[in-house]
DNA sequence: CTTCTTTCATATCTGCCGTGTATGATCGGC
DNA sequence: GCCGATCATACACGGCAGATATGAAAGAAG
């Protein structure tokens, strides 16, 4: 049996009529009749009443109509359902944010925007580090990743920038450099620096070092954070002072202040990861999104920055 | 798109290797490669990632394949259930008795033997009268009926005799001739008859009342029953006598004492009814149950008799 | 590095079968 | 009783499913 007979069959259920079916099929009569009289051997039983003035079904015809519109009717959804699928409006993407990335205002747009083009998608959120989401990028638990560079092991992982800010220096409320404008990193040579362990992003972590080593002091190492995000509280806590991106920063801002730090300073970047072979459209489709949106963000990046800045310095 | 397609997208990516596929549904390997680029073509999409070592589905051709699977088995389903349909072994039969009919044994032994023999066939059954059922056949709203002859309006009903027994006479256990084997028709002249409305049945109660005319009187009418079953209670309740197939008074019998007619006496008769013009092979199955069973129960049918009739008697 | 094997793609041919054309058979209606 | 509608039958044709032969690419084996 094929599609086909299905097909000539319910025309011919529906017109009551040969001729009128084939004419209906852009076929001619006698053809049809063939291949209804095939699918009527292959029934094993006479589906027509065949009569003067038309046909009708019989008991096992009327049965087959049903079943015929059923199948017929799925193999239409499966096209589509598979094309739109191809074309990536349908599935699921499975996104990882490293601690922190989210809060930088393009992330969540992004996600918004790309969930409003393809609401068929299915977005699995997940909140971790760099270190542990390059892994599951790479071992295909998820498939985007918002990360800050740099990381390892990137083999067969592709990524796009999206955000390069600077960083911050976050200091207690009550601290002497408060409501200053900026400082250069060799002010904070005598205070403890709080850092989050350096296994969830060794780069960041080296970075930070490498810098107060530049600025000619070993600095003093507080307690420990356990996520980037976290480290802003503490310092509110009065344990420390701590560099952190300028997104984060200007989120996390009671009892805090942030000030700028002068000189050669490490970036804080923020980039979307994908597997680079990976042939998902949809992926395709999140990673075309989040180019656009970031190109459309490029001019006002500038005035953002100085929004977060006022924002942070109107708290002191 | 054909069921061929997709029979052959189901191997393809159940064997991972288009020339294995090809050998399992055998053909060869280059028509098969074809027949899979039409499928991509239509779809519009890629179905397989052809790499050195076989083939790996894409993520469209993942969500095919389920498609594929689940429309070929319906299919599947579809076929055998209209060939099913067209044996007799699934639908339905609205199975109307007419009142006391199904008291013979014979009537509920046809129906339980054909829903043992097809089990898949819905059996709806209802009660009735004779007229109100041939009526209910011949307009489709039935398609078996079990009455009793004659009865009118039966153009296009075709009948199998399946009973032929003789009529009882129903006595009080009170009554002068209860404990006698049997009596004439004229014995009763004095009594009163209870009969059901003429209108359930106008062919039995007209011979009833023929009979007795010519066993020389004109019964006197009593009591109405609303059905043949229920002049039974009637008479056992004193209200008099009456006249009632052999199967019914050998069932109802508490507080009254059946009696053989001695000369020509109508014979109750039941009959089985189907549309002539009716194509449903469960139909057909049903009828040549009931002919078969029929044929099989006529060697005992005096045995049959003499039981009905020792238990009547062993009531008196 | 070369050769062999495996696997899918390409090119071309063939034969079946789906379709078209012509015609017949049946039956109801005017 | 002829006409028109409808489905069946007979036969011719063309496209396409499938066969055959070969190529291309990439591991595997030596």
């Amino acid at each position: 049996m094929e599609l086909r007979h299905l097909r000539y069959f319910v025309a011919v259920a529906e017109e009551r009529n040969f001729t009128r079916a084939a004419k209906r099929l852009g076929i001619k009569q006698p053809p049809l009749s063939l291949q209804i009289r095939q699918l009527e051997k292959e029934m094993g039983t006479a589906l027509f009443r065949r009569e003067t003035r038309g046909v009708e079904l019989t008991g096992a015809g009327k049965l087959l109509l049903e079943e015929a519109r059923l199948i017929l009717r799925q193999v239409d959804r499966a096209k589509t359902s598979v094309r739109r699928r191809a074309r990536g409006e349908t599935g699921r993407i499975n996104i990882g944010s490293a601690g922190g990335t989210y809060f930088h205002p393009l992330i969540p747009a992004i996600i918004r925007e790309y969930g409003k083009r393809y609401p068929d998608v299915v977005i699995s959120p997940e909140a971790s580090n760099t270190s542990l989401l390059v892994a599951r990028l790479r071992a295909g638990k998820i498939d985007i990743a918002f990360i800050r560079p740099p990381f390892e092991d990137s083999e067969g992982v592709a990524t796009v920038q999206l955000v390069d800010e600077d960083a911050l220096m976050v200091l207690p409320a009550g601290h002497a450099l408060a409501g200053s404008v900026s400082a250069p990193l060799s002010a904070f040579a005598r205070e403890t620096f709080i850092l989050f362990p350096r296994a969830l992003h060794p780069g960041s972590y080296d970075l930070i070092i490498a810098a107060c080593h530049r600025a000619g002091f070993d600095p003093v190492i507080g307690q420990e954070a356990p996520q980037i995000v976290s480290t802003v509280p503490l310092v509110a806590a009065g344990l420390g002072v701590a560099l952190v991106p300028r997104s984060i920063c200007g989120i996390h801002a009671d009892g805090v202040f942030c000030l700028s730090i002068e000189g050669d300073m490490p970036r804080a970047e923020i980039c979307l990861a994908y597997r680079r072979d990976d042939r998902s459209e949809a992926v395709k489709n999140f990673v075309a999104m989040a180019r656009r949106l970031t190109a459309a963000a490029q001019p006002q990046r500038d005035e953002i920055t100085r929004k977060v800045a006022s924002a942070g310095a109107a708290r002191h």
